[in-house]
DNA sequence: GCTGGTTAAGGAACCGGTTCCACAAAAGAA
DNA sequence: TTCTTTTGTGGAACCGGTTCCTTAACCAGC
């Protein structure tokens, strides 16, 4: 492998030359083509430490994740990996299995890295990350949860939690059942419950609307929702999550309650097998891999020093489908 | 930030000694008690690339995968990602989207980052692929496909597929469709047909085997399968993958054939979504998460110099659920 | 022709570690 | 006691870049 000063001898310059070359610095158009002829033959491509050594930064940017088995990271992982590859940056992924501990010494393990910059696709906000955000002095971008002391990238849940109760709320339900996940995890436990309920109350009078809370497993949302269908026996239960909708569909199944004659169903994501059940699920489409590519893109400049707004919002589709039936007993 | 510098001058010392106190040299105990002190109240921690530079290596294993949507390879990363932390190595993802140039140019682009070793998650081993493994002098573990000039850990797709085509030999099906990919990716498109017809062929007379192909994508097999069933209405349809035997399933609802009593599917991998579907799937389970464990392991002997087999099999359980019927017709 | 400003290029120091070498002191062998 | 051998330590070179500082060359203006 050759190195800077091998270029330097054999096109007769300084190695300061070679590295002006590079960088960009004043050099003469005549030592220039020499210099690149000389890399062009040799193929020379500089060593990535020497420089990150003097630089005390590599053109990695660290991805903190959650949990690697989801839909919604893995479209957002392709999307900050496709932009972030267009950037000249790499990707390092680090998995935390939902644990926080870890999620913080990862923010520290990274810096140490020195990765350029840090995405975290976050559940949860607490003073611990905020402090470590302060100390590790690395641009940071929050993905899916917000907090006012640092860049955010949220799915505004609660607009689309509105959107789906609403249309919910339209359909004439007044028993709705929502199945959600603990409110620790903001945007999916707290803000799509949120805009749901807010949805319900302004467009639907005599509503009964109840809320049952489980993990993100969809095993465990089909037993909770098996029990919620006993105690409740609701005309629609709306899931924070395609996941928990799935399992729903399982429950409504073993129960036999045909969906969406007997109850409605809907999700929250948009993922793929969603088109493929039968019924076919109701939910409601996220740009996981577009948010990913604004994420990287945010990141990037926030590395180059370069300014992004504090908080930005991805979109969502409601995308209509089998699941959802039109109750009129109410009109009879 | 302290530097090794600062350390030795606080503990009195010169570097070469806190650098050997560092790497296990010979220092003695009284040093080593002052320099330990030293290193406590500081916090110092060595920087990465001043030791890669000297080193001209890091601690990232580079993980090279064709997708990132696909739970087979979420999985396998969340057992690579799981073993390489305990081992203290990191993960650097690098997603090729199925292109192969790309899956190339990342091996030298990896490699020039001084990966300690790769991992390639391959659907294709070419011969670019061998010339690129030779040229840059890095240990490379091949997970998925097998060859023999490389270090390959492979699911053993062909006794699994012989492991299905047995099960449904010997349900009495006589006219079995095989739905699966190109035989460019050897482990699922050709390996997994090949066990299978090597099975139905010893495990049953007087049957029709016939062979079709999509991708791998869930819509396309739908369709896939839709024609299928018009062409050659067979009893049982055995998928590549469980994403085909999702949308072979879709196709059956929208042909109004039921599953298992009019027709039988089975799929291939374990994705957690099949235990939730109307009826369940049967399928094959490849332990993908303790793949990636093995496969972290491996490359960290390798990275080490140890040796490891040069092929390794993954387990696979077969999963009997509700997708597969009994056929007597042929008994009548 | 002399002074001053600009541009191109070389030399050396530096980033923060590791490692080789030399040397002194302590330990063991003769 | 004297002569190796071992052990511990410091100093310096090195890894491969970047950057600051100097100097030389060139051109323009007075």
């Amino acid at each position: 492998m050759k190195t800077i000063a091998d270029i330097a001898k054999i096109a007769g310059v300084a190695k300061s030359t070679v590295s002006r070359y590079l960088n960009g610095g004043s050099v003469s158009e005549e030592t220039k083509k020499k210099i690149e002829l000389v890399i062009e033959e040799t193929g020379y491509s500089p060593n990535a430490f020497a420089q990150s050594l003097k630089a005390k930064k590599t053109n990695i940017i660290g991805t903190i994740i959650p949990r690697l088995d989801s839909y919604a990271t893995s479209r957002t992982l392709m999307g900050i990996d496709e932009r972030l590859r267009e950037l000249n940056y790499h990707m390092l992924v680090s998995n935390t299995d939902q644990d926080l501990t870890r999620e913080i010494e990862n923010i520290y393990t990274l810096a140490k890295q020195k990765v350029a910059g840090i995405i975290l696709l976050a559940t949860e906000v607490t003073d611990a990350h905020l402090k470590a955000f302060q100390e590790i002095d690395i641009p940071v971008l929050l993905v899916g949860q917000q907090h006012d002391n640092v860049y955010s990238l949220v799915h505004d849940d609660e607009t689309a939690g509105y959107a789906i109760g609403k249309y919910i709320a339209q359909r004439g339900h007044k028993k709705i059942a929502f199945l959600g996940v603990s409110e620790y995890d903001v945007a999916v436990g707290l803000k799509r419950k949120k805009g749901f309920a807010q949805a319900v109350s302004e467009h639907a009078v005599d509503v009964e609307a109840r809320f049952f809370e489980t993990t993100f497993s969809m095993s465990d949302a089909a037993e909770r929702a098996g029990q919620l269908f006993d105690e409740f026996s609701p005309s629609a239960v709306v899931c924070a999550t395609d996941n928990l909708a799935i399992g729903a569909m399982k429950a409504a199944y073993q129960k036999k309650l045909h969906v969406p004659t007997d109850v409605s169903i809907t999700g929250f994501g948009g993922y793929e097998v969603t088109a493929m059940m039968n019924p076919s699920l109701t939910t409601v489409h996220i740009h996981f891999t577009e948010a990913g590519h604004t994420a990287a893109s945010h990141i990037a400049k926030l590395v180059k020093g370069e300014d992004v707004p504090k908080l930005t919002y991805s979109r969502f589709d409601l995308i209509l489908r089998e699941s959802v039936d039109i109750r009129t007993d109410h009109l009879l």
